[in-house]
RNA sequence: CGGAGCGUAGUAUAGUGGUAGUAUAUAUGCUUUGGGAGCAUAAGGUCCGAGUUCGAUUCUCGGCGCUCCGACCA
């Protein structure tokens, strides 16, 4: 990508009116663009980032034996009333002209229940599991810190269907395995916490929680084991021995990033949703749910990986492996070559080939915070200087090693 | 939903009851090229409505919007 032809511009200035980290640097980086309270656009640079999320959690989803699918945002209101979920704080409600009152989806499992009906009869049909990405709107009272709580906002939510608890525990721990390896994946340390299920379920849930003081949660989490409860449940304090292992615990705000419920037979009670056992019995299908936000992981990301020149993305999510930087008119020739011998290559490359003043490319470029950047100028003769935008080293190194960096270093 | 603050060019900021200023971004020209370059010229603005007033961007009221704290919530 040519950096002249890019869409959006970085701006010299923060936005006035945020506080919030993620918002500052992703606006002003030209990553996002706010509409409203909560609402906002991906502009190129940042849909980038956010497509890397989506797929690193579309692989796992994949793996773990789920489908892609993908729901109606736009729910009657029939179905919310089967479930008493109609009147929730966060359903937005809108009236059709011509008759009909309809909910904005801000989750599924009535939509996905109404669905399994039609294809689930028998325990031969068990266990499923279905997923989908799909953009949910909650009407909040208070949106705030950028990207981490939005009205409208990305989620994978994904639905399984079980013949009984104990399958349903069994996929449920996949999940929270799977999981696992999606946060690992994107550099993000996330501990799985033990929380309440708010209107989703009465049972005691597990939310993956992301340490930074931007998080609106608060955990109590032993810092030796595994241990990790939301404040909410209040079985351990701060100070406390842990449970588990008998260091002290500890307490922090976190982010939480995703979450897995077991919904028992709530939705499919609603829906009448039942399958025939070995005996010919009826049942009802026992039920789990999972979801995961890109959009607030993305903030997420931010809030961590950053330093007081800007975004430092790790590099499963970054929007460019790397950043060509030509500085002089005279090796503009030589930049423009290596450029396209990395698109050859399949390497995503960013390439300012604006004619501006260096200090101008070097600040921009640590905003945008691209991990990899590669320098040309006379004075690099030749070559070209290397350099990890989380660190200070630089190479100089030959076009033909920066080629061989990067096309090895893609998965 | 309770509380607080704020709305002035694309962005960020001054200021004033009487022709609205600066920076930056933008356009043009010249110069410049290793950490947000220089000079010149140009274009561009008071959130909306009502009230007070000879006159409101400024004062009053209402609305809308944004941010922060709290409650709530992925």
């Amino acid at each position: 990508m040519l950096q002249s032809g890019l869409f959006s511009k970085i701006s010299k200035e923060f936005p006035k009116d945020e506080e919030s980290l993620n918002s500052r640097l992703l606006i002003r980086a030209g990553f996002v663009k706010k509409l409203s309270a909560g609402v906002y656009s991906f502009l190129p640079l940042g849909l980038r980032v956010l497509h890397k999320i989506v797929d690193v959690v579309k692989e796992e989803m994949n793996e773990l034996g789920a489908e892609e699918m993908l729901m109606p945002s736009l729910v009657p209101k029939a179905a919310w009333e089967r479930s008493n979920r109609w009147n929730v704080d966060v359903a937005y409600k809108l009236n059709s002209q011509f008759g009909g009152e309809f909910g904005l989806g801000w989750t599924h499992e009535e939509v996905v229940s109404d669905i399994a009906k039609n294809f689930i009869f028998s325990y031969q049909d068990l266990p499923k599991a279905v997923y989908q990405i799909q953009t949910k709107f909650r009407d909040e009272k208070r949106p705030k810190s950028g990207l981490l709580r939005g009205r409208e906002f990305l989620m994978k939510d994904l639905y399984s269907f079980h013949a009984d608890e104990a399958d349903l525990n069994r996929y449920y721990n996949l999940v929270i395995g799977a999981y696992k390896k999606i946060f690992k994946r994107l550099n993000l340390e996330a501990r799985v916490t033990e929380a309440l299920g708010g209107a989703f379920t009465k049972e005691y849930t597990h939310e993956f929680q992301i340490l930074s003081g931007a998080g609106e949660d608060t955990i109590i989490y032993c810092a030796k084991c595994d241990f990790s409860q939301n404040s909410e449940v209040v079985k351990a304090r701060a100070g406390e021995k842990c449970p588990d292992c008998g260091n002290a615990l500890k307490k922090s705000r976190a982010i939480e990033a995703a979450n897995v419920f077991k919904l028992g037979t709530k939705y499919s009670d609603a829906f009448d949703l039942k399958f025939k056992d070995k005996s010919g019995n009826s049942k009802p299908v026992v039920m789990g749910s999972y979801g995961i936000g890109p959009s607030r992981i993305m903030g997420a990301l931010v809030e961590i990986y950053h330093d007081e020149s800007g975004i430092i993305w790790p590099e499963a999510v970054a929007p460019f492996q790397a950043h060509l930087i030509n500085l002089s008119q005279k090796s503009k020739v030589k930049s423009q070559k290596l450029y396209q011998k990395l698109q050859k290559q399949n390497v995503e490359i960013l390439y300012d080939d604006r004619d501006i003043s260096p200090g101008q490319k070097f600040a921009e470029s640590d905003l945008i915070g691209v991990p990899l950047r590669l320098v040309i100028s006379e004075k690099t003769a030749g070559k070209v200087e290397v350099k990890q935008r989380n660190s200070d080293k630089i190479k100089l190194v030959t076009e033909k090693e920066v080629i061989k960096i990067l096309s090895s270093g893609k998965g």
